[in-house]
DNA sequence: AAAAAAT
């Protein structure tokens, strides 16, 4: 989903950039954005694609019916037609395919720009369940942007998407149009404002990203995108509030500091998604949340529409999801191409002591790999802060250029290394999990999991972070005995993806029995594939007490042992992000 | 047990 068009382009302006204000005085006018998208900047003005203004039903025919993506999004596949044609796998292309990471070594400079690989969409196996589900659109062409859309948008959503397939603009496009075409008296308040759609994200730099994505997508359309987060002056993202706010993009924190200072009210809140939403409820987030979403003043779920999005949706996260959800579809989009064969995924048995030395040699191999004297990007994910920091400065030492994020930095700190990596300055990023979900890196052709996670759901993100928009990726684990508690799921997973499971993870798999419910995807088979947990029969269970999973108890009885009864079936999970 | 998220 999330960006991807006109992103390869946008490499310049990570967070710094986009705030731009004009000094102390200089307010610009009113519904007039002065923000330029960074594929239409230094062009001359008669260059300029068309703007993506909302001009009415009939003007729809551009895909997407935006304006603004560049010569990308047609560059690589694109088919104006959706002719069935077959998919004949990503190496079969011309430019937008790669070859297997197996067989050659990884072309980093075709996966440059090369847009999604439309082809591959035509294996996407696409599930709703619910009330009155919309009849599916095929084309762009022929979406009746009016009523059509309009009945569309309407419902409540849960959705999983695949990654790189545009999941931003999923939730951003019906937002925008929603905002654009509605009448929405808004109170003034003295120095409260009152957005009309807030997106909430788990980790500041996707909520950053989020914004960068609204704003382009809201380019001239009067519509203003702000964003609000931790680890930053909150004075400036205070002055940006207060010259309008149409859709507000935050993590959690910050949000609820905004809220009890009354600066912002989320008493005209039409549209609320999270971003994530798993994450989101997961025992950390899940408080804060509902904090936010039930009692401050937004309106009740059924006034308000709630899109929930992610890649995994355990069944207990469902649950708890429904209490922000009024009659809603469920909708699992398949990914780009069949499962993860798009990403090559490697398990490899490494001791602990043999990790830093094994990771080198993964590292020297693939220095030959990078074009124009530039090293192919390689995502570590480490499992703790302070192996983050320890083994990036022994890569340091060691002559990798190598830098880290994690929740130890300062927000200065965390988005240079994002920078840096994504500029190819730094070509190795050690990562915790803050960098495990949502964040599209162009270019990461290489995902190591030096540390195991040790539920699945994690490692389904982190690999995301390759292998997107139809291009290939590889990623590589360091398996040991600390992680036998993984080593079902993650045979299962990579089965399920048609990878190669080595035998002696098949045999751990086998000793780890059914060691323990937490970990989905034990029960046979596991079928890859969102899925409703309303279509489960244990839905509406009142299990003995009479306790019924909507009610109370946000205690949070997920993920903790017994909340759901002994954890059959397989978990709803998906390697889609 | 760890990570994230407000100051």
């Amino acid at each position: 989903m999330r960006t991807s068009w006109a992103d390869a382009v946008a490499a310049e302006n990570a967070a710094s950039g986009s705030s731009n204000i004009n000094g102390p005085g200089g307010a610009p006018h009113p519904g007039r954005s002065s923000y330029v998208p960074p594929h239409l900047r230094n062009r001359p003005p008669a260059s300029d694609p068309p703007a993506p203004s909302y001009s009415g039903p009939t003007s729809g025919n551009d895909r997407l019916g935006y304006g603004g993506p560049t010569s990308e999004l047609r560059s690589g596949g694109f088919r104006p037609d959706y002719g069935h044609q077959g998919y004949v796998g990503v190496g079969g292309r011309g430019r937008g395919g790669v070859g297997g990471w197996s067989s050659r070594e990884p072309a980093f400079d075709e996966q440059e720009n090369s847009g999604i690989n439309f082809d591959a969409y035509e294996d996407i196996p696409v599930e709703t369940s619910g009330e009155n589900v919309p009849p599916p659109v095929n084309t762009f062409a022929e979406i009746d942007l009016g009523e059509a859309l309009n009945l569309n948008i309407r419902r409540d959503l849960m959705v999983s998407a695949q990654t790189g397939s545009g999941k931003t603009a999923a939730f951003c496009f019906p937002i925008i149009s929603g905002i654009m075409r509605g009448q929405f008296a808004r109170p003034r308040g003295y120095r409260t404002v009152y957005p009309l759609a807030l997106i909430l994200s788990p980790t500041r730099e996707l909520s950053i990203q989020i914004h960068e994505e609204a704003k382009k997508f809201s380019y001239q359309t009067g519509v203003k995108v702000v964003v609000a987060y931790g680890g930053a002056p909150i004075t400036q993202q205070l002055r940006e509030l207060e010259r309008g706010v149409d859709i507000l993009v935050a993590t959690p924190g910050r949000l609820v500091d905004l809220l009890e200072r009354a600066k912002v009210s989320l008493e005209m809140i039409r549209y609320l998604t999270l971003d994530e939403a798993d994450r989101m409820l997961d025992m950390g987030f899940e408080p804060q949340i509902r904090r936010i979403v039930e009692q401050m003043d937004m309106p009740p779920r059924g006034v308000r529409q709630t899109l929930l999005f992610s890649a995994t949706f355990p069944k207990e996260i469902q649950r708890l999801a429904s209490d922000f959800l009024s009659n809603y579809i469920f909708l699992a989009i398949g990914r780009v191409g069949s499962s993860t064969d798009l990403i090559v995924q490697r398990v490899e048995f490494v001791h602990e002591y043999d990790k830093r030395s094994h990771l080198m040699d993964l590292l020297h191999a693939q220095k030959a790999n990078g074009v124009h004297g530039k090293q192919a990007l390689t995502l570590v994910f480490v499992e703790t802060k302070k192996g983050a920091d320890s083994l990036e400065h022994w890569l340091y030492t060691n002559g990798f250029p190598a830098t880290t994020i994690h929740g130890d930095r300062t927000q200065q700190e965390r988005e240079q290394a994002l920078r840096s990596f994504k500029r190819g300055n730094t070509p190795i990023l050690v990562a915790t999990d803050v960098a495990a979900r949502g964040l599209d890196i162009p270019h990461v052709a290489h995902v190591v999991n030096f540390d195991l996670p040790n539920d699945i759901d994690d490692y389904v993100h982190r690999i995301g972070r390759t292998g997107r928009a139809g291009n290939t990726g590889l990623a590589t684990a360091f398996f040991n005995e600390n992680n036998s508690s993984l080593a079902r799921p993650l045979a299962d997973l990579m089965q399920e993806s048609n990878q190669e499971v080595p035998a002696w993870l098949t045999r751990y798999a086998s000793r780890a029995s059914y060691g323990g419910g937490k970990n989905k995807r034990s029960g046979g088979g596991g079928r890859f594939g969102g899925r409703d947990f309303r279509r489960d029969g244990s839905f509406g269970r009142s299990g003995g007490g009479g306790t019924d999973y909507y009610s109370g108890n946000s205690s949070g009885g997920y993920g903790v042992s017994g909340g759901y009864g002994g954890g059959h079936g397989p978990g709803v999970t998906s390697a889609w992000d």
